[in-house]
DNA sequence: TAGATTGTTAATCGATTAACAATC
DNA sequence: TAGATTGTTAATCGATTAACAATC
């Protein structure tokens, strides 16, 4: 039960990201890393302050949609002061869930998964990486940023044991699908898809396609019209 | 079969993706690249003709946004028929701008560089690699895909010369902005980018964000959620 | 107090969907 | 002709922006 009513009594208190809101929008939330990159730099600055005009001037979105996005999840602000940064870098980091540890595992230790376990930035976000799995005895027993890769058919076993949140999926297309329901049978919570087909999962499964497809396609046709235009 | 129709003269020229559309909307463009696929598929099936409503219960979109994406470009449907699947991959191809060759570099050989450089699925985008480049001395003159990495500090040189197209950015998040900037300076049209650190360019270069972190970022946000619901 | 800035409501903009006349 | 399906116009939905009362 959400009892959002007795917001009065606790208006003081500066921690409480309701972010009990259920279905954050997409839209939002991808621009709420955005926010919390710049309010770390403020902190390493040593601004207090931030109204949401300064914010707004500096990531180029207006200070409605800064105002509008932040109230989403609870009255963050100061009237006429603005926003206390680290109150609210404090707020996102829970909202965005950095603040927790999320335990993660590499499917495919090719080149594209020997660069996400070497990838430092998910450690900064909470995530933990456990083990990394391939089926190519040949690979099996490397060691990337000193993990050791394991069969992949010991993957099952060790995701149910550890309660592995995530899995960043590496395999070649061929597998992707059969790798991904072994990944859900074994309890995933997420999956991270790297592949280049569609990978179709239950829909309590979080599947976020990392597709790098699209972007070639975008670049091929901007190029395309360029190459019109200038005609 | 329907194939009543290899009929009407050329007078009703099926060729003509009227993309001189200046600016078609991201939004649009995202999609292209999927109608394609399904085309490809249904070619290889020797489907000849596809009403827009068979395409939405494949794709899961409406068959109104279909028939409205699809008009910005032309009019390539036959009244009662369907569209011509084959004139329509052919069409889209040409919008996608996928018929004529790109030349590609890549911009660092890390783990990620030669995960690129070992990727297929550029060739069937029009894509040519063409370079990869690298400023370690050890790893300068390996090879990747039949390619020697070369001294970065030949790119500017060879872009010039070679006129090349793209270029995938996967250096250090440090050089990011330094590296782009060279790019720009010879002569690059765009920039597929890889690192972690916002990177700035003129207007006029096209500019695509492969950015990891936003995935990781979500993907951490919705599990944060599901924790809270859940409790 | 006067000035600043929030949180929120109303207005606008853009994208998707529904509806339908045209026509094969 | 009768049925099917397009291309396009109108209606709806959702997201962004503008405006402003509340208030520090």
């Amino acid at each position: 039960m959400t009892d959002i009513k007795n917001k009065s009594n606790e208006s003081k208190n500066n921690f409480r990201a309701e972010a009990l809101v259920e279905d954050i929008p997409d839209k939002i939330i991808r621009r709420l890393p955005h926010y919390y990159i710049q309010l770390k730099n403020m902190m390493q600055k040593d601004i207090e302050y931030v109204s949401s005009e300064q914010l707004a001037k500096i990531m180029g979105f207006s200070s409605s949609l800064i105002r509008r996005d932040l109230s989403h999840f609870g009255q963050f602000g100061k009237k006429s002061y603005g926003y206390d940064v680290n109150c609210l870098y404090e707020n996102l980091q829970l909202i965005l869930g950095f603040g927790y540890e999320k335990t993660m595992i590499i499917l495919g230790a090719g080149f594209l998964g020997r660069a996400l376990a070497n990838n430092k930035s998910y450690s900064e976000r909470g995530y933990v990486l456990k083990g990394i799995f391939d089926k190519d005895p040949a690979i099996i027993g490397l060691e990337f940023n000193d993990i050791k890769v394991m069969d992949v058919e010991l993957a099952p076993d060790f995701i149910s044991r550890l309660e592995i949140d995530v899995a960043a999926l590496a395999v070649p297309a061929e597998e992707a699908q059969k790798t991904a329901e072994m990944l859900v049978r074994a309890g995933i919570k997420g999956i991270w898809d790297f592949t280049e087909t569609p990978v179709e999962v239950p829909d309590d499964i979080i599947l976020i396609e990392q597709n790098m497809n699209d972007g070639l396609c975008k670049i091929s046709c901007k190029l395309a019209q360029k190459k019109q235009s200038s005609r």
